[in-house]
RNA sequence: GGGUCGGUACCGAAGUGGUCAAACGGGGCAGACUGUAAAUCUGCUGGGGCAACCCUACGAAGGUUCGAACCCUUCCCGACCCA
């Protein structure tokens, strides 16, 4: 892929596209490692691309990579922000917000690019990695999130809507979206209504894709169902043996039981059997389950991408980046 | 040995003569999703045709009845109680 650089007045300028690779695939499927393989190889730097270990704090819940921040190699230069250094691989995109913090894909958008940024100009290959499939099309696809950001007064004021009230004034502005939204999607519903009331337009005309701004290689790990799930189940139990409802008490004490980190699959289980609402038995049984879901919505929302390229293992991922690269 | 309560689809659990292939929940499967995305939401779920319909089904075997998951008999299994 190429973008054209009007030069003067008659000269067009291929310029390649900066080349990055993104590992996908649902949660538990090795992509860490598979992420710090591809760096070694290749020279790269990853980024992460998860919704919850952005969050400080979620550390055993959210399968977070342990290791040291610090600068390693010619890193030194750029001390502004510090990597997590993880078996010698920087990894970026990890511990950017506090728990109680509203964060979304528009300000992952806009921190990966500037960390991406930086990675090209140390000459190195960004390798996202990550499960959470909105994040990763923000930068491959470029939607632009520019024009409505969220507005926390409106949804006060929506909240004494019904859904059916909200429904209606979208069929009334927006027929098209409103086919499109489940009427028991509260969720999606205000944030339709956000969009008609801030910019008075549709949600297909607000939304708008900006030039691709990377060449992009997107390498699933596919794997099993029936193995995926046992894998999961097997995380899960190191977590709780982990200190996982230890972790859970110390955030609740910190920052509320209604923080937004909190909503994380592991964490409002471990969160209600510290209420003392579900046995401890019942909760991890509870997580493997939602884990499972979680999966499956993973992996439907990738294998909808067919660009993306699947391997099993680390050996395959390599394989394909040094195709593509 | 005696007694009581139970045995329902992958699991839990309703149903107590027809409108029951059997509510509901879980699990499983499939899917939607551009500013909360590990979120939010939807559909399917005995088998075959995939509509009509047919077959197999409510522990087992008989029986009553026009008709039984639902009533009766015996048997098997489980829980509890008395011995």
């Amino acid at each position: 892929m190429v973008i054209q650089c009007r030069i003067g007045r008659n000269h067009i300028l291929h310029m390649p596209l900066p080349k990055i690779i993104a590992v996908v695939g649902p949660t538990a499927s090795g992509k860490t490692a598979v992420g710090i393989a591809l760096a070694r190889a290749f020279d790269g730097e990853v980024i992460a691309a998860d919704s919850r270990t952005i969050y400080r704090g979620l550390d055993i819940g959210t399968a977070k990579p342990t290791g040291e921040r610090m600068l390693g190699g010619d890193l030194k230069e750029m001390a502004a922000e510090k990597p997590l250094m993880v078996e010698g691989v920087p990894h970026w995109g990890i511990d950017i917000a506090d728990p109680d913090e509203v964060f979304s894909v528009a300000g992952y958008q806009a921190y990966a690019d500037k960390v991406i940024d930086g990675i090209l100009r140390r000459s190195h290959v960004p390798i996202i990695v990550g499960g959470t499939g909105l994040y990763i099309r923000a930068l491959i696809d470029r939607p632009n999130f520019t024009e409505v950001p969220p507005n926390d007064a409106l949804r006060v004021e929506l909240a004494t809507l019904s859904n059916a009230e909200l429904m209606a004034e979208i069929a009334e502005r927006d027929p098209d979206t409103a086919s499109t939204i489940d009427e028991d999607n509260r969720r999606r519903l205000e944030r339709a209504i956000e969009i008609l009331r801030a910019t008075g337009k549709t949600l297909a005309e607000t939304q708008k894709f900006d030039k691709p701004r990377y060449e992009a290689l997107q390498i699933g790990l596919e794997i099993e169902r029936d193995n995926l799930y046992s894998r999961i189940d097997e995380r899960v139990d190191v977590m709780i043996a982990g200190g996982l409802v230890d972790e859970v008490r110390e955030l609740r004490n910190k920052y509320g039981n209604n923080a937004t980190a909190m909503t994380g699959i592991g964490y409002r289980q471990v969160s209600e059997f510290l209420d003392g609402k579900t046995k401890l038995k019942d909760a991890v049984t509870r997580i493997k389950f939602d884990s499972h879901h979680y999966a499956k919505r993973q992996e439907t929302w990738f294998k909808r991408d067919e660009r993306i390229v699947w391997v099993h293992d680390a050996k395959g991922a390599i394989e394909t980046a040094q195709k593509f690269l």
